[in-house]
DNA sequence: CAATCGCATGTAAACGGTTACATTCGCAGT
DNA sequence: ACTGCGAATGTAACCGTTTACATGCGATTG
């Protein structure tokens, strides 16, 4: 095909030089109205589009955002992303959306391949605030804000769920549900996960200490939530005294609702089950999810936000946003009314906690 | 922040020419080994990343195509993105994901976005393959794919699910269901989502000719399904006789059931739901729908694939990829057997076409 | 020993914009 | 007509790479 037109091409049409193009394109004043009207004349009758590539380079500037997130079909990753893309492009950056699937190598490629494209900043979901694609980010000098993880340097701007209340409401939310014992899907070791399982632990350990408690980790998706809840009722393992179920995300927990279902376990009346995120789909799931909701939107508004304002601000010292999540009862866990009488732990907030 | 490092700064700390660190990080042949690793060795200690817009100016490549889908949200749109997405990275093109929410002005603005950019090429999931955003694709002569629908003109590529034979399929099943009035819901007008509509009008003519029908439009999301569905039941319009209804996506099948279920209405017992695409979730739906499959994935890989033919061949004319649906029968409509039996419609097919 | 060759390296011209600065133009004031 | 001045336009340097070409240099060769 042929080749781009350049500004040269549209200033020997116009019979006028690139300079004067320049200024007609970047709407400057002090050009008469009938060069103006030449040029855009002449640049409509070709469809001429400015080189962004060149103009980046000339202004070293390129009005664009990486962002680096963990998952892309996790909805929770998407929200994120969404509520991200919404405010910078609001602000009239573009947004570079990548992907790293869980593997370190991978974030630490895509991070540097947003640093060579010069993206001007990043958000990122990091696997783990002190690995070597934030290390990068660091010394390249890009601002950037961790997003669902936070650093102890408090240099850095982090937006993070506070996971550890979250493990809490999900306890409570079980213990209040009456179980006489309780499995625990943890996740992958990633600092929101670890939080969770604390605060999940601790919530347990608290208000029903003796009880059996049998812990997994490493699993984050519907099929291992499937596969392991199937082992466990091969062996009666769970169907014989009630139990209480905490998956580490909304799609374990659907795994675990399936084979739950699958064998014949009445959810909620045999075992309860608590899932975390409130994707959009766990209102719809065949039985629909009790989960700890996190504001997905919000954090990435926020996250985009904070980063904006280091781009103008570039030396601002980081702020650690901490937003509270938020109990949704639905149908796989409800609160037995005599033991929530006993127990009165709150069961429901929503507020934006700022420290540092 | 400091600025970026330059390849002039590595030059002057390994007291060597910019050219000749281009010759190192581009690994050509014809560099001492300890030249290449002195510049490494300044390259690796002040973490240099070479700026590709520089090196796009400079070599008039960026390595990077643009993909254009309707709705992010939406599985079936991400299933594409994905499935481009492996193909593209795997020859060493970034991919930069746009999404125009279905307005064709946005589109046009996205487009114009990533010509600016120039991106070598474009895959896009077009509203109207006739508007202003395809034209401004031809007239800048920026290689391009269609997606989820095609072109009359033949120098065009596209990919896209035989949308005809999809409505066809639905038809039949619910037809073989045995039901005795229609409801259909059918999408926005694009050209898929029209050719399902007479793929479906056209089976259920053809097998069932004096049967009630009922049509509504525009009908695209999860909420427009539960209302109309919920004005019908209101009414008693659905549940005095056995109907079928076709939706134009999973998730307006989706609103339909959660309505149906929500009057009490038994699926399929009383009403049978046909919806289409076949998203990852449709099977773990509270009741698991009966739908038409497309091959997401391989349609973007497929397209992927032509776009980069195209790169490296410039002028090859345009092919017609048109994949085949398949019905996946699941619980939101089952055939009965009597019905069944009479008509001998093919009922499972997968295959690759390709006409032109 | 000079001519030749080939490899390693340097020099400088692109690439397509932006923008500081220089120049020209049109016109009011004297 | 001349000066002065602001507005319109042009000129050229610069942004950070790549790459064709020039140069330098040590080893081979007649």
């Amino acid at each position: 095909m042929s080749r781009h037109l350049t500004m040269n091409d549209i200033a020997r049409l116009a019979d006028v030089s690139v300079a004067t193009v320049s200024r007609v394109l970047s709407n400057s004043p002090n050009v008469r109205d009938d060069t103006r009207a030449r040029v855009l004349a002449v640049v409509k009758e070709h469809q001429y589009e400015p080189s962004y590539v060149a103009r980046s380079l000339s202004t070293s500037k390129t009005r664009t955002v990486g962002v680096v997130i963990d998952d892309i079909a996790n909805p929770f990753f998407m929200e994120l992303a969404k509520g991200a893309e919404q405010v910078v492009r609001q602000q009239g950056y573009t947004m570079l959306l990548t992907c790293s699937n869980w593997d370190r190598d991978v974030e630490h490629d895509l991070v540097r391949a947003l640093v060579r494209n010069r993206v001007e900043g990043v958000l990122i979901a990091a696997i783990d605030p002190e690995a070597d694609s934030i290390r990068l980010l660091r010394s390249s000098g890009v601002p950037f804000v961790l997003m669902n993880c936070w650093s102890s340097d408090n240099t850095v701007s982090s937006v993070s769920g506070d996971s550890y209340a979250g493990g809490e409401l999900a306890g409570n939310c079980l213990l209040r549900a009456d179980v006489q014992q309780y499995i625990c899907l943890f996740g992958v070791p990633h600092q929101s996960s670890d939080e969770r399982a604390r605060g999940f632990l601790d919530a347990v350990a608290a208000g029903h200490p003796s009880a059996p408690l049998e812990t997994y980790y490493d699993v984050e998706t519907f099929d291992q939530g499937y596969e392991i809840v199937s082992r466990l009722a091969a062996v009666h393992r769970i169907d014989r005294v009630r139990t209480g179920i905490f998956a580490s995300n909304d799609f374990v927990a659907m795994g675990v609702v399936d084979s739950l279902v699958d064998h014949g376990i009445s959810v909620p009346e045999q075992v309860s089950v608590v899932g975390f995120d409130d994707i959009e789909f766990a209102a719809r799931y065949r039985v629909p999810l009790t989960t700890v909701a996190q504001p997905k939107t919000t954090m990435g508004e926020l996250a985009a936000g904070a980063l904006l304002d280091r781009l103008e601000q570039p030396n601002r010292d980081g702020r650690r946003l901490v937003l509270k999540p938020r109990l949704v009862v639905r149908d796989t866990c409800r609160p037995s009314t005599e033991r929530s009488a006993q127990l009165r732990a709150p069961i429901n907030t929503t507020e934006t906690h700022e420290h540092t």
